[in-house]
DNA sequence: AATAACTTGTGTGTATACCAATGGATTTTG
DNA sequence: CAAAATCCATTGGTATACACACAAGTTATT
């Protein structure tokens, strides 16, 4: 519990106690932007968003851009932007749902498919890269944890 | 190792073996977009970008704008965006800096103290409730095994 | 002292990321 | 079946976040 570390507080005291590189908020952002770099380093034709949305679409075969979106925890207005790069690059394509109207299946192009499973490998490397500060048993209770609060 | 899940492969086995939702950069991602949604709920008044900006600035007294991103492990682009902002809502002052002309010398209003005295203890209660998933001890590894990853 | 190298703040461009609103399509319900 | 509720894609707005380039100021080098 919190109060085991910070018992009751004046609203002075809180503050002085507050430590912003304590945080896990400010932690996580910083461990994200190394992990970014990690990927950026890597893999310099997609972005870590743009390859999750790729590979997810490779998991799944068709489905709809907000299917998509939810399958890699975007909402609608991002995953649509993430989509249009995508296309653009000629990675995904798209063509109008016959059963719904309303939706737009995308699927990886051949092209789409190639690279996703040209850089795989160094999707999966990065990954390592990324943990290479941690030992075996702490990777492991790392993405356990992470998994918990997600 | 990365060798003991996943030996060898060759590109279409990597391919095949890569699950989105195992990467280190999509937990991560979505771990921390759980984190701005309790962040958000509970401060509405600031991001926890800005946040992290003035509990810095009211930690290290007056300091140049680079040096306040530099502490917040900001780029020159992005502190100026949030200092700006925080200036807008005089939370901020900026004075030049008499012994260097390049520099812009900031430092917390006294609205911008205010502020964080009142919401810092919410701030701790945040970090406590991101955190809430798991018990004490996966808090405190959680906790370590991120700093490491920093 | 003059030049080079660096620092600081700023501006531009691209890419997430989310909220709110909208119009059209589909499903659920009364 | 008709109305309400929901879903879908899109749009506009705001806020990080980083790369790059730039001008002006400061420090280091020669």
């Amino acid at each position: 519990m919190m109060t085991s570390k910070t018992p009751p507080l004046s609203a002075t005291a809180a503050a002085d106690a507050y430590v912003l590189d304590d945080q896990v908020g400010f932690l996580m952002r910083r461990a994200n932007q190394r992990h970014l770099a990690i990927f950026s380093e890597g893999i310099s034709d997609l972005t870590p968003t743009q390859f999750a949305a790729l590979a997810k679409l490779c998991e799944l075969g068709a489905v709809s851009q907000n299917a998509l979106g939810r399958a890699t925890s975007m909402d609608g207005a991002t995953i649509k932007g993430v989509v249009d790069r995508l296309r653009l690059k000629d990675l995904v394509a798209s063509t109008p749902d016959p059963d719904d109207q309303r939706r737009i299946l995308l699927k990886p192009t051949a092209a789409g498919w190639d690279l996703f499973e040209a850089v795989a490998p160094t999707a999966h490397q990065i990954t390592q890269d990324t943990l290479a500060p941690l030992n075996d048993a702490e990777q492991t209770i790392f993405l356990l944890l992470l998994q918990k609060l997600t």
